[in-house]
DNA sequence: CATGAATGAGTTTTCATTCAT
DNA sequence: CATGAATGAAAACTCATTCAT
């Protein structure tokens, strides 16, 4: 499982078993119950050369989120082509997330579950990741609006939605729950044999996209006794 | 904050007043970082007296899980009145869900974040809750599917799924999707001043219903070159 | 040497030994040496129990020097008579404060080595004792010039010497060698076998009152070529 | 501050940069508290090279207290003429003596305050210098007694004193109380801003001669109730 | 010579947990 | 019932020291 004990190795190799036992340990114990010994064994290496090289707990924490964010971010950026169209970016982009976290179940983990359960340092970390992802796809949905998706109360939107009917606050809360059900059906597909990318992608795109055309369409969902 | 130290009660009130401080302390400081002394000071009792009824932490902790997992459950359950139309339903059950955990933000992150932070025994617990919950989201949508929606391939479904072309294992991500999209939202409602429990319903509520009723009515998402 | 190892004694007994033990290790190893489990060990409890009385190495040194510092300055102080001459003053001050430091050689050491060699928590600390003694000396000093040692030069002084030729900054001089003289006296007669307190007392008390007397009748020591 | 980093210089001087750092962060951080990559930083080389050289951080802080105890003695040495008198050779030590010390406040602490407080193998370096500053004091007293302040007494003195009322002893505790005075009033001196070596140099003759005269004519400080 | 890589052994500190009263 | 007294075990972190290049 961890890495061979080679000796001598340059900096930038260690630091990174470093990190693959970090992201591996924190993914598997949880921040705190991770022992910065397991670690250290896991990674080959002896305990003072961790601190050495990375410091602390904290910023060895740290460390495995922004490179985990910084590879998930970038799997699914360059799972995009953005000359398509934007049902077709959102499937792609959505394929290349439930690629991902299925084959780094640990580094999904990091993200998800320790980042943000873990205070101030680190929620920021991966908040600027999901804040990239939600502008991504906010993005995708006003797109879908204007071209894909045309009507006459989405006509003239530039790029950022001003229709009253469908307020900023309203496409946050749409692009949270598109998010927000993404990373849940990651950590289902994680957790349930035999769901692939492919099929959590076209679950949530089934799920997804036709409520979104909908609603661009002016046809929101509506009952009697209720009001927004 | 903490209960008031008065001397003498009943072992039930006692009881309570501890889970009160774990809920409250496990919630702000996650698991590993509350402290048994601060639980048994918060709760006004000393801190074997804690142990003598609760045993440990891991059971202090399960046992505030639990019962939060009920209280949560029993929120949603009670607001949902099977007599109505499943679209009803389901908003009921939204808005009852969304204003118990707004209302209840430690005991949210209880179990949203802790419990599942923190590996198996407690992974566990909270799964039962969830899955009580997936359970009657199935049900809501098949129920749709059925009455609401009707529609040949599905006309003569029972209580479970039974038509090959929206198996199980579909409407189970379905059903999460809009589960996780839940969690997520009610998450960002808290985090979010000024959003209201019906606000964070009704999103939605538009995001899902529309895409679940085409997907009921045969008409999938799709995309030349993607196969399901 | 340590405390017997007797089980359940109130706090304040516990702490006593606790201070003894790190009296005489922070005496014998200096205060970076001492390792809070061998403090612990000698006192007969556990680590953990002196972390909860005394909260940190710091402050148990603290506590140390706090301690030792009272009862060194309370020695001093009770030894004296204030309704005596000057020199006999000075005398019964120096007997009780090389007995006292020849009893007590560990807490000699932690007040006049380890406490000045690590910084400003703990130096401030023993500063305040040290400033005490001095003066008290600079007093009887002032006294001895006015009523002991009658000289025009110093013949109407009040409580403060304003005289020009024996100016505040002498004195404060001469009574910090006279202080900085006993404080190696006591740690020479410490490791000189066969040294009494009382034979350091005379040595100091020879050595230093004629000095003193010399000066006050307004014959300092001078040589040519030399000039203030 | 640190020497330039420059490479290939011969071992002596490579070692005198390694002792400087050595003395300075000894003198500012303590024995225990300075590290050695400080001091190689400091000192512009590699750790291993410090090593090589100096073979171990005990056997730095011994290199480091010799260099500086040679230098204050070889400073209070060189200042003293032994064809003056005995009092101008006191005073002509004492202002070197503070002269130095006021110059070289890091390795004044190394000797002064370092050494002594860790423990044997420092301690006995720096207590061979006190003694040879002490057999000078010694050595002045004893002449001093014989001819600038003759008396029956001490008349027939050799070398050494034999004279059964000022015996051995006594006369190495006066020294002692001198050179423990000089010490103090070194430390008072680099601490009270305003002080120069030779104000504190005259503070001490005119603290100490006098007292010294009186006691070498046979007239000591006498007190009834008080024997010796 | 000089250094980047590496560590064994130790430090202070904390915490869940139990007993004697 | 209730609590002050007490601890075993383990955590994060540091440092003097060495080796391979």
């Amino acid at each position: 499982m961890g890495a061979v004990k080679t000796k001598r190795m340059p900096r930038a190799v260690r630091e990174q078993q470093m990190l693959d036992a970090g992201v591996e340990t924190f993914g598997r114990r949880g921040y705190m119950a991770a022992s910065m010994d397991e670690i250290a064994e896991l990674a080959g290496v002896s305990k003072p050369l961790v601190y050495l090289y990375l410091n602390s707990k904290e910023d060895l924490f740290t460390a495995c989120i922004r490179r985990e964010a910084l590879a998930l971010t970038e799997a699914v950026r360059s799972g995009v082509r953005t000359d398509q169209p934007a049902d077709r970016q959102l499937w792609d982009g959505l394929l290349a997330f439930f690629t991902h976290t299925g084959q780094k179940p640990d580094a999904w983990s990091v993200l998800h579950l320790q980042a943000r359960t873990h205070g101030e340092p680190f929620a920021a970390e991966v908040a600027a990741m999901r804040e990239e992802i939600v502008a991504f796809v906010t993005q995708l949905i006003v797109v879908a609006a204007r071209d894909a998706l045309p009507h006459p109360r989405l006509r003239s939107c530039g790029g950022t939605p001003i229709d009253p009917d469908l307020p900023e606050r309203e496409v946050a809360g749409l692009a949270e729950a598109l998010v927000g059900a993404a990373e849940s059906l990651a950590a289902w597909a994680n957790a349930t044999p035999g769901v692939t990318a492919k099929q959590a992608a076209l679950t949530l795109m089934n799920f997804a996209w036709a409520g979104l055309g909908n609603l661009m369409e002016g046809r929101p969902w509506a009952l009697q006794g209720v009001s927004g």
